[in-house]
DNA sequence: CGCAGTTTTGATGGACCTCAAAGACCGTGG
DNA sequence: CCACGGTCTTTGAGGTCCATCAAAACTGCG
């Protein structure tokens, strides 16, 4: 409503442009201690030598914005971690109604050991490049190091918990609440990213369509947008063109979650 | 509506009396080989000597139907397998909207090692019979014993697909489906509780009252009384007093529930 | 029998969906 | 430079599914 920069957006292609290119080098150096995952993915309890192997048989994948990973029920060749970018995980019945059933941010694990096909579908949000191994000697490597194992399990337990979280948002909560849900999750992960913590006044890019959106939430597309105006209309949010939000209290946003004020850890 | 069969009832209570008594004298046996989750549970893939440590610190542990196990936020200084009845997992909000955020049954595990309080509440809906385990020698042993992390991963990916395709279900389906896709499940989990496949004519026990339902599905109690009720006139299913559910045609009711016919396989 | 809890049934309203069209944004080509 | 089409977003009007409120029927139990 408000966006009348053409060349602020062309910059922002530009970095990201240069960005990319600097991290076809950093990545294919494979040293994994400058990854900047390496504290957070399932390696991240791994001792030297054990990184030494996984760096023997890892190898980089991009994709580009809106292409597919892989199709539920294709076969997994590989297990891979989110090393930038966005993918989504997401569930369509044959009437075409889909439901987004989690969103890969950088460090997420995508795969089963122990399971051959994929069971939902992966498609990359903005671009996207992943660290991959091959299924058959990862597993290999779980059964002997113990360290990836737990930090899978680890990671499993966390998101169990965040999927049950969202259980709330889609069976209980009204669209307003679901936005502000939504919005909570992506500043506090934005966040995190920057390692700071949410404060007020931030604001981060929304990498999502209305209607991802609206998969995500179990809403349709138009609720969506009017909600985010209605939101908007209160005050609780700003927009800066379309896709970047400010949250101006953050206190505000979360009231409107609908959750107490200490606040579900949805991470 | 049809249900004029107290003796029926009463007769159900004397045998899950005997059987409660028989369950105790079995399980304070501590023989762990002829425990009927052995081979389900999280010490499914446990050597002999191992589960002869399990069972050295093990203890059984019994919670009358209604009863809390724990809640959300408390301290857990336990982990535990359900061996008998059912319990429910769910979330409340301050103003009393609640969300189940999944059915625990026979074999299953509760329990977060590595974290100390429990991000939700546990509630036993018929009598319960848990199998714990102190919280550290737990944690410990795992740490000596790969195949109980294991088996724990294993499990936990399982429930977080579980948790993923019931997201479609609150999200996006309709209340009919979702009463349908809650029995479509019911009815899997009792046949293999009893290990033979589901078939039509194959009746079970709804072990939930309307609002725990509702609790489940994102819905109202009077939206699930009222859809049960249509399927019963659609012939979908047939009820023998309030608790028991008969299914004449099982593709009928999984055609109900929106899904691929080869069927979602929600556990 | 009478009471408390559960379930059913009915009437009404509202939150959200559906269908439709216009507006904003962006890249492309004249 | 502007026209053009494609994609995403906003806005509007109308309809529907489900929630809400209310009360009656049923069940088990003292």
């Amino acid at each position: 409503m408000t966006n009348a920069r053409p060349t602020l957006i062309r910059i922002k292609q530009d970095t990201s442009l240069v960005e990319k290119i600097m991290n076809e080098l950093r990545f294919n150096t494979r040293d994994c201690g400058s990854c900047p995952i390496r504290h957070r993915a399932v390696c991240a309890r791994c001792q030297p030598d054990e990184l030494e192997q996984l760096d023997a048989i890892k190898y980089y994948r991009t994709f580009e914005a809106g292409q597919p990973v892989i199709w539920s029920g294709d076969p997994m060749e590989f297990v891979s971690s989110v090393v930038s970018g966005i993918a989504t995980l997401s569930q369509t019945m044959e009437d075409g109604r889909t439901q987004m059933v989690g969103l890969l941010l950088p460090s997420d694990f995508i795969g089963r050991p122990g399971r051959d096909a994929a069971p939902f579908d992966v498609v990359a949000v903005t671009d996207l490049t992943l660290c991959c191994f091959r299924k058959k000697p990862f597993e290999d490597m779980m059964e002997k190091t113990p360290s990836i194992g737990t930090r899978l399990l680890q990671m499993t337990l966390d998101e169990l918990d965040s999927a049950r979280e969202w259980m709330l948002v889609l069976g209980r909560k009204t669209a307003r609440e679901k936005i502000a849900s939504l919005l909570a999750i992506l500043a506090r992960r934005d966040a995190s990213l920057y390692k700071k913590p949410p404060h007020d006044g931030m604001s981060f890019e929304l990498p999502l369509t209305r209607e991802s959106m609206a998969d995500y939430l179990g809403l349709t597309l138009e609720t969506v947008s009017r909600q985010v105006s209605a939101l908007k209309k209160s005050g609780v949010i700003e927009l800066q063109g379309k896709r970047r939000v400010i949250i101006p209290d953050l206190q505000a946003l979360v009231a409107e979650t609908g959750d107490d004020v200490d606040g579900a850890p949805i991470t």
